[in-house]
DNA sequence: GCCGTTTTCGGCCCGACTGTTTTCAGTCG
């Protein structure tokens, strides 16, 4: 884990405990813009400390003189003074709830203060022993809240892959389309936006019997709880793991409704400050002058009113989109739907289990031009690799039906394993064969930095791009120890493409780095990484990588046609 | 604690909901 993660977990943590102190809430609120700010920074501040020292560390937005100081204290002391002040006053162990629905900073001082609560154990204690309800101010509801809270919390804590909460989300809105009551209907939240794990899910809709949608909606097969159900509002569970709300509101506030509940908090924040500065008013409602409403029925009523123009959900995180809207300077993003093929697909010659007939029938149906069939090289036995033998017994079948398809085509790829010197798992010889050879690493050592594997390997002219670059998995691992910025910087140099896998637990690039990467001019070349036919829909998560990456169709690799493609992966060994 | 074509001081997004109250505090998104 990088500085920039440990502080933001620092701050954040800082926030919690000043909140349960009481403090200023705005004071608090800065630790927490601070911590949401650092979460997120492409670049580690330690750098950027070495560089610029605490002057260029105030740039940062939501970072000042007070925080910047303490950051540099941390990078030359591994410590902060202010903050072991601050947390040795608040038990640790409580804090941890504030995540609980329900729970907030006061509750926990009251029981703290009140009954002597140090640990969550105490907590629940007093929550089940009654005392807590005694209190001024709680009561029995209260705490059946805070019970059922508490009870979801443990079951849920972790936040679910995007790629998980999609079938789930199409599939209920194709249920909900049903119904003739329900007009307009869309997901909204960090699924709207695309963002890589999804909290609970939020659907937005519109129709004429708000009482009747709900009842449906908590009807739906697969939910196994209901939280919630009235007019507006229904709150469910699905298959014992999911939380999707419904919110119903009138055919005039849809577009200011869908434009508050897609978020992000920071990006809305955002937008509210300008329309204070205009003189409005925007609420999930509608937009406002005084009294006057004037919007809310689209979404594009909220920007057009603050003179911007409509942005891309997939960029709603106040990473400088509402400047560039302003300027009119906003990314003409990638389209779902527009990218020409998948340039990392495994077939049934490794460990996949399509066969090559499959995957080109399946490419025509999809109206791509070409799958990038890559299987994995003679190392990497557990997958059974393909020797050299086979490779080219493999390749020659892909010329062959090439020549009898009319319309898509097979590119003769391979998933070569980058070895620990950094050489490649065929020889040049036969890389130079393929039409698509795409790098990885497979293996390395525990607390090796791969980082010079990687550089080697992109020097090599028959490499055309490097798959999953950090290899993260979502849901269970953190990924090997790789200096990314020099990647990137890497791959411009070589004319090297980086990979956006778009498997649902890797989604490597992440969407910052994509962003990163291409700033710097390197293309990005999406690969659903399929073992099988039904997993080449996840083409979409990875175009939506793509476009929180501020990606344009000339970022990409699949943006090419297919005689282009080729023409491209010849150029780089001249 | 942050921030500045309203400001170096005095603001900081804002409305809904819930449960506990009798005018509001706490929590959430």
């Amino acid at each position: 884990m990088g500085n920039n993660k440990v502080l933001a977990e620092l701050f954040s943590k800082m926030a919690d405990a000043l909140d349960f102190l009481g403090e200023n809430p705005f004071k608090i609120g800065a630790y927490r813009k601070a911590s949401r700010v650092l979460e997120d920074y492409p670049t580690e501040v330690e750098e950027i400390y070495r560089d610029g020292g605490v002057g260029a560390l105030v740039k940062i937005p939501g970072i000042g003189e007070r925080i910047a100081k303490k950051i540099a204290e941390y990078i030359e002391t591994g410590r902060i003074r202010k903050y072991d002040e601050v947390i040795s006053q608040v038990p640790q162990d409580l804090l941890g709830l504030m995540d609980v629905q329900g729970i907030g900073p006061k509750t926990l001082k009251l029981a703290y203060d009140q009954l002597g609560v140090r640990s969550v154990e105490d907590f629940k204690r007093v929550l089940s022993d009654g005392s807590l309800a005694k209190l001024p101010g709680m009561g029995q509801k209260k705490v059946e809240n805070i019970k059922k809270g508490l009870e979801l919390y443990e079951k849920m804590s972790e936040r679910i892959p995007l790629g998980l909460a999609y079938p789930l989300v199409q599939e209920v809105i194709g249920e909900m389309e049903k119904f003739p009551a329900v007009r307009s209907i869309s997901a909204c939240g960090s699924f709207r936006r695309m963002k890589e794990t999804v909290g609970d899910i939020d659907i937005l809709c519109t129709g004429s019997d708000g009482r009747g949608i709900v009842d449906r909606f908590v009807h739906l097969p697969g939910i196994t709880g209901v939280l919630a159900a009235g007019e507006t509002k229904g709150s469910v569970i699905f298959r014992d793991r999911y939380q999707v709300d419904l919110r119903v509101v009138p055919k005039e506030s849809y577009g200011a409704a869908l434009q508050y509940f897609t978020g992000s908090k920071q990006h809305n924040i955002h937008l509210r400050t300008i329309a204070k500065g205009l003189g409005l008013k925007i609420s999930e409602y509608g937009v406002f002058r005084g009294e006057d409403r004037i919007g809310g029925e689209e979404e594009e009523d909220v920007y057009r009113a603050l003179g911007l123009c409509w942005v891309p959900p997939e960029l709603r995180e106040d990473l400088g989109e509402v400047e560039a809207a302003a300027a009119g300077r906003l990314p003409q993003l990638v389209e779902y739907g527009e990218v020409k093929g998948d340039l990392h697909v495994h077939s049934r010659y490794s460990d996949g289990t399509g066969t090559l007939e499959q995957l080109l029938q399946e490419a025509s149906q999809r109206g791509w031009q070409y799958i990038a069939v890559c299987d994995h090289s003679q190392g990497a036995r557990y997958a059974r690799g393909l020797d050299v033998k086979r490779l080219m017994e493999k390749v020659e079948r892909i010329r062959e039906l090439n020549r009898s398809s009319r319309g898509a085509k097979l590119l003769a790829g391979t998933e070569v394993d980058i070895l620990p010197d950094g050489s490649l798992d065929y020889p040049d010889e036969v890389l130079q064969e393929l039409d698509l050879v795409i790098a990885a690493i497979h293996s390395w050592r525990k607390e090796e930095d791969v980082t010079e594997r990687i550089l080697r390997a992109m020097e090599n002219p028959y490499v055309h791009v490097i798959a999953h670059p950090t290899g993260r998995l979502i849901s269970t691992r953190e990924g090997y120890r790789v200096d990314v910025e020099r990647l990137i910087e890497q791959a411009a140099k070589t004319g090297t493409a980086l990979e956006i896998n778009a498997y649902y637990d890797r989604l490597d690039l992440n969407d910052l780095y994509v962003r990163r990467a291409r700033d710097q001019g390197v293309k990005l070349a999406i690969g659903t990484d399929a073992h099988n036919l039904g997993q080449l829909w996840m083409i979409d998560l990875g175009v939506g990588v793509a476009r929180r990456g501020w990606c344009e169709p000339q970022d990409l690799l699949n943006s090419l046609d297919y005689e282009e493609l080729l023409r491209w992966a010849r150029r780089k060994a001249g």
